[in-house]
DNA sequence: TACTCTATCGAAAATCACTTTCATTTTCGT
DNA sequence: ACGAAAATGAAAGTGATTTTCGATAGAGTA
């Protein structure tokens, strides 16, 4: 029942299932194959944990400092639209995106001193939000559980508080 | 287990006992009653549900016409940091403002047909919650559990709905 | 009550995170 | 290669919220 932790290699076999996933969802629409989304696209999937569109934009800068902003936030609406990832908020105002894998629908515990979003599912909490709606006659489409607090005690925790306030300071 | 729904009717002790909440709160921070600021609190604690900035503005000019938004959100600000009031967000990009008792904390299931926002609480969830911290040595300071769908079977959604449409139409 | 210091007010400008516009490329079926 | 339609990027526009700033008004003090 540990959170489920994106591991720390992107494997390539992952990015060119999610590349391919787009491929098709932008032939089944019809829409155009353009250099820019599939830059776009190829350094999304190779980040990992929950991007923010700012974040996204400095990488993809790295590889075509051409390619505007606009066209990130566009490419990213349509990796959402094709399903390949979902847009999370967390309160601080701005969007964050993260790969989604269509089986594993999780839940997040995001710590306020360091900034770590962990994700974790428990199917017990998954029956009793089921039940709890049930009984009120509501029928749930989805939800959303965010746990806010701190992972201080965890081994993680300080380094990265460091790295963060170095970061805006 | 049915929702905690508000009651309909806000009785004066309730109003009093936040307006003088709002009052020592002034007093303790060292700043200054002002008409519009008593105003702005007597009318958000006789409205009920969540109220966005703009239903409170509109209730908020029947009273005195000359007060001005910029003040409605300053003073939302206040009340919030008071902690009389709680500030929520469910996903279409207005803050929504709730009178709290620091006694009950609850859960929110929002209808995606009519728009109706249902407070629940389940000490069972709570518990499983904090389990599922724990065993990640996670401290919870707040928590945020939204169960998106629809209450179309029950008896109000409808009419809510249609009255919705002829708001926004 | 008058005075004065400073918080507050309200209107307007600014900000922030996006979204849309539009003139200029690109893509892709023919 | 041709041309219609889609995509791009710079810049303008949005909508919610925040800040600025000159004017106003609380609240201790004289």
């Amino acid at each position: 029942m540990a959170p489920l932790q994106r591991t720390q290699e992107v494997d390539e076999s992952y990015v060119k299932e999610k590349e391919k996933g787009f491929a098709d969802f932008i032939q089944r629409k019809g829409l155009k194959t353009t250099r820019q989304r599939n830059t776009i696209v190829a350094v999304f999937f190779r980040l990992r944990g929950h991007i923010s569109v700012e974040e996204l934009l400095i990488e993809v800068k790295k590889v075509n400092s051409r390619i505007g902003y606009a066209t990130v936030y566009r490419t990213l609406h349509l990796l959402v639209a094709s399903n390949l990832v979902e847009e999370r908020r967390f309160g601080d105002g701005l969007a964050r995106y993260e790969g989604h894998s269509d089986v594993e629908h999780h839940d997040h515990m995001i710590c306020l001193d360091c900034g770590e979003i962990f994700e974790f599912f428990n199917p017990r909490l998954e029956a009793l939000q089921e039940k709890l709606a049930e009984e009120n006659n509501f029928k749930i489409y989805r939800h959303r559980l965010e746990l806010y607090g701190t992972c201080k005690d965890t081994k993680g925790c300080e380094s990265r508080k460091r790295k963060k306030q170095a970061a805006s300071g």
